[in-house]
DNA sequence: TCTGGGGTCCTAGGACCC
DNA sequence: TCTGGGGTCCTAGGACCC
């Protein structure tokens, strides 16, 4: 099952309430973004998957005040598709049965994980439904996308997804990032920006009880061109004053040709500090 | 639509080791 | 010596998600 509601609506206190009627319903929730979960409810006691759906969307309209949509399926990729075909205030239901019709006449993109480069990649070999996708050879998807994401194609097209619910995700990486209202190449302004993005993230990372070895500088100029530059250290740290100066030692080494359009900082190869 | 901010995953290629 | 192959770690960039 599935909940979302529009993300304009969307703050982190509206998000909170979200999830803690979701939870009061199995503890097998897993959140995506603020707006969005997936729940395993096979084992509810609070009745059949539909009767919870209802009830769910009632609450969330009267206690929240937000229309919310949800689908209902057996797995991940059913439900999320079933959610997707009522935005923004509907519930629907997939059953085994016939998720192949209606899988079969929907656009490619409507799977997840197809966005609009391989939607175009899949249309150069002819396909654009889900239903063409199902009936492709596996040999051919694995030879145009690879081992890994052919096979996945493969299986999504077909409605298969056995990926479980996960109620908690370790982070792999946290950072921050902010975009310029407008475009600046003064060394000044952006050691101060990304001083305080680094501030920002320390300060998570001992919130949340984080390390992290490595430190990855992102920088976006004018024209949108994006450049990452990483240094992994030999130990994790969370000290404002290493991350800073690493962060600060890429951005030197960089040559500041145009303006830039964003400064961000990102930190990974987290280890959870006990 | 000229494009916000937080993430995840994948791939190619280089360095280095045995 | 110049001929590998495999494994691991790392960087950089791209695609994608909400």
């Amino acid at each position: 099952m599935r909940f979302s509601f529009p993300w304009t609506f969307t703050y982190r206190a509206v998000s909170r309430r979200f999830k803690a009627i979701l939870k009061e319903y199995t503890p097998l929730v897993e959140s995506v973004g603020l707006d969005e979960a997936f729940m395993d409810v096979t084992q509810s006691p609070h009745g059949f998957p539909e009767q919870i759906a209802r009830e769910i969307k009632r609450r969330i309209k009267r206690e929240i005040g937000l229309t919310a949509f949800v689908g209902v399926g057996p797995n991940k990729l059913l439900a999320k598709i079933a959610s997707d075909l009522n935005k923004p205030d509907g519930l629907t239901v997939i059953r085994d049965n016939d998720a192949a019709k209606i899988l079969a006449e929907l656009p490619t993109s409507k799977l997840w994980g197809v966005g609009k480069k391989t939607e175009k990649r899949l249309r150069k070999l002819g396909i654009e439904t889900i239903g063409q996708l199902a009936s492709a050879l596996l040999d051919d998807l694995i030879s145009a996308f690879g081992e890994k994401w052919g096979m996945a194609l493969h299986e999504h097209a077909r409605g298969m997804d056995e990926s479980p619910v996960i109620p908690f995700h370790e982070p792999k990486s946290m950072g921050r990032e902010l975009t310029y209202q407008r475009d600046t190449a003064n060394l000044d302004v952006i050691k101060r920006t990304l001083f305080r993005l680094v501030e920002q993230t320390v300060g998570e990372m001992n919130r949340r009880g984080y390390r992290a070895r490595t430190i990855a500088l992102k920088l976006r100029t004018s024209d949108f061109t994006t450049t990452t530059r990483a240094d992994t250290l030999q130990e994790p740290t969370a000290s404002l004053k290493t991350i800073w100066q690493k962060a600060l030692k890429m951005l030197s080494a960089y040559s500041m040709e145009k303006k830039l359009h964003l400064v961000g900082i990102r930190v990974s190869n987290l280890e959870k500090v006990r």
